[in-house]
DNA sequence: TTGTAGGCGTTATCAC
DNA sequence: GTGATAACGCCTACAA
C-alpha cells in the first residue's frame, strides 16, 4: 500500500516507469492542466503514484513553470503577545484555499525590508502580501523597497498591500480613518465632548489616519481635540501605559480617553487602575481593533471592530486572481461596538 | 545601479555573460560553498549581479541540490484571537536565523494532517517543525501521519516535534507535567487544600499532562482532587466560561480553581464575574502559560510561565543541526508566577 | 582556478 | 492521445 520503503525520493520517472508510460503522460495525469489522457493510463498512473507514495516536487514545478504556487506574507515583526490580526486573517484565508504561505518579517526596518523582499523574490511565489498594518511607519516605504517590489512585479509576481494605501499595488484598505470617524460620531452622540487622544507614533500612518478620522467627525459637530490633549506613544500596551501616565501628569482631565488601538487602551486602563481611578466613572476609554483576547477586560472596552477575516479573504483573492489591469483597491469598513467603558455621558463636562 | 528595467527575470547565465565568465564561476562566486574563485572574477561577478539585480532562484537551487533551505512549520489551527505562542516563538527564532518559514495548518484533523504533511513533503524543506501544542489530541497522531512524516525523513528531511513527546523525532519537550506539578506545589504551600480542575478535553495530551502533574504534587502532600471536582472543557476561553458555569451549577465550591491554561482561566473568570463572585475572595484562580496579552486581567493571574522563546530557539537548532544520530529530546521547564488571583490561604477550608 | 557538460524533477513543444 | 526531446535555472563532478 505505502512504499516508504526505499530511502530515496520517488520521482515522476519512477511513477511513469511503473505505470508503463512516459514521463509526459504521467505528468499530465498527475499535475497537468489539459486532461487529455486516456482513462486507462490515467488510472494506472494514479495507482502507481499511490503505491510508490509519489509526491510532486514543487520546487521542480516552480522552476519548470517559472513560478511557484505559494504565497509570501511580509509582516513587520513578530511579537510574543499578539500576532498581527491581519497576518492571521491572511493565514486563515490561505488555509481555506489550501495555499501554502511563507512568512517573513521585515523587522520594522526599511533596510531589512529590502533585503527581505529580495529573498522573497528569490522564492518566486505567486504573490506577496504586505501585511503592514499597525506599526508600519511611513518611512518604511522607502525607494529601495519599492524598487525591489517593482522588480518582483516585473518578473510577473503580484503584490497585494493590506491597509497601506497609496502604494502602486492592489490593496485592501481597512477604513482606519472611517474607524476613527465612526467612533467619534457615536461617542459624540453619547454626549461626550472633551477628549484626550493617545495617538500612537507621529509617523505611523495607521495611527495618524485613525486620529484624523476621529477629529474630522468631531469637527463636523463643532468639537475638537486641542493639541494639548494629544499624547503620542508607542503602538502597544506599554505605550498606552506610559501615555496614560503622561495624561495623569498633565492634570487636564477629559471625559474620554481615545486610544488608537485596543492594546494601547489596555495599557492605559492598567495605568488608570494603578492610579485608583474609577472606570468608566472618572474617565471613559475607547479603542479600535476589537482584539478578541481583550474581550474580557473590565470595563468591557468600546472599540471598532475591523473586518479582518474579510480583509484576509479579499487579499487572497486579489493575490490569486489573474488581472493584468490597473492596481485595484478594495475598501473595507469596520463598525463601532459600544460597551461598558463608555456609558452615555451627560451633555456637558464639569 | 539597479536595473529592474527589463521585464524578464535575470538568471545566473545573464550575470555570467555580463561578467565574462562561465555559469560555473558565477555560481561559485554567488552561492557556491568552496571559495575557490579568483578575487578579480569574483568582484566582476558580484558587480554584474548587483547591476542586473540578480536574485538566485531558490526553487532551482532546491531542485539542483535536492532540498530547499527553508523550514516548514505545521500548526494545528490558526485562531483569530491568539497565535500559538509556540508558532510565534519558532517564527522569531527563524527570523533571527534569516530562515524562511512556510506555515501550514493541520486544521485539527488527522485526515487533513496527513494531506497537509504530504504537501509539505512536496516542498522539500530542510526540516518540518511540528508546533502541535495545546489543542492536539492524542488521536491526531494516527498511523498515516506518522507514515507520511517517516517518508519525509527517509527522503532526508528532518522532523522536530515541539511539546509532543514520544514521537520518533527530535523533540523539544515543554514540561507540561512539571508545570502542573510546580504550580500545585506552590499553591499547596500557600495553604490551599481544596481544588477544582478545569481540565480541558479528555484526549488532549497537553491538558492531561498538566492535570497529572498537578495531582502528583498534591498526592505527595496527601491531597487529592476527587473526580467530582474535575470538569472537562474545550481548550479555550469559551471552554473555561462553560466549565465555570458547570462549577457553579454543581454547588461544590473549592478554594481554588485550577484551569489548565490561562485562556481557559480567563473564560472562567468572566463567568465568575457574571455570577458576582468576588475574586480571589470567593475563589482563587490559577492557570498555565502566562500569555502576555492577559497580563492585565484582574485579578492578575497566577500562572506558570513557559519558556517559549527558548523552545523556539531549541527547535530551530534541532532542525538545522546536522545530526544523523538517534532522536534527541530537549526538555524545558517553566516557572510559577504567583499573582493576585491566589493570595495566601488559611490552613483549612471552611 | 576555470570552463564544459550532464543532471536535478517537471513542464511544454512537437511530431507521431 | 502519446512519447521523445528540449527547456527551466542552478549545481557539480570532471576535465582542462
Amino acid at each position: 500500500m505505502k512504499a516508504s520503503s526505499g530511502s530515496g525520493r520517488v520521482t515522476l520517472t519512477d511513477v511513469a516507469r511503473r505505470a508503463g508510460v512516459s514521463h509526459a503522460t504521467a505528468s499530465r495525469a498527475l499535475n497537468g492542466s489539459a486532461r487529455n489522457v486516456r482513462s486507462e493510463y490515467r488510472d494506472r498512473v494514479l495507482a502507481a503514484a499511490a503505491e510508490l507514495g509519489y509526491v510532486a516536487n514543487t520546487a521542480a514545478q516552480a522552476v519548470a513553470r517559472g513560478r511557484g504556487e505559494h504565497l509570501a506574507l511580509l509582516v513587520n515583526g513578530i511579537n510574543d503577545d499578539y500576532f498581527s490580526p491581519i497576518a492571521s486573517a491572511v493565514l486563515r484565508a490561505a488555509e481555506a484555499d489550501d495555499r501554502m504561505v511563507t512568512m517573513i518579517s521585515s523587522r520594522n526596518s526599511p533596510q531589512q525590508a529590502t533585503r527581505v523582499v529580495s529573498s522573497l523574490r528569490a522564492q518566486r511565489p505567486r504573490a506577496v502580501i504586505l501585511a503592514g498594518g499597525r506599526s508600519v511607519t511611513t518611512g518604511v516605504w522607502d525607494r529601495r523597497l519599492s524598487d525591489e517590489l517593482g522588480a518582483y512585479q516585473d518578473e510577473g509576481g503580484r503584490v497585494v498591500a493590506i491597509s497601506e494605501e497609496g502604494l502602486p499595488f492592489d490593496t485592501v484598505a481597512v477604513g482606519n480613518r472611517a474607524a476613527g470617524f465612526d467612533l467619534a460620531s457615536e461617542l459624540a452622540d453619547l454626549g461626550y465632548r472633551e477628549f484626550t487622544v493617545l495617538a500612537g507614533p507621529p509617523d505611523a500612518r495607521t495611527a495618524y489616519d485613525r486620529v484624523q478620522g476621529f477629529r474630522a467627525a468631531l469637527a463636523e459637530r463643532g468639537l475638537a481635540v486641542p493639541e494639548s490633549r494629544v499624547i503620542h506613544c508607542d503602538f502597544d500596551r506599554d505605550g498606552g501605559y506610559a501615555a496614560a501616565g503622561e495624561y495623569l501628569r498633565r492634570r487636564n482631565p477629559a471625559q474620554l480617553v481615545f486610544a488608537i488601538s485596543d492594546t494601547v487602551a489596555v495599557g492605559a486602563i492598567a495605568r488608570f487602575r494603578e492610579a485608583a481611578l474609577d472606570l468608566p466613572g472618572d474617565v471613559a476609554v475607547a479603542g479600535i481593533d476589537d482584539v478578541p483576547a481583550l474581550r474580557d477586560v473590565s470595563p468591557a472596552l468600546t472599540t471598532v471592530r475591523l473586518p479582518w477575516s474579510e480583509v484576509g479573504r479579499a487579499a487572497l483573492d486579489l493575490a490569486v486572481e489573474q488581472t493584468g489591469t490597473e492596481p485595484r483597491v478594495i475598501r473595507m469598513r469596520g463598525h463601532v461596538v459600544l460597551r461598558e467603558s463608555t456609558p452615555p455621558a451627560g451633555p456637558a463636562p464639569d
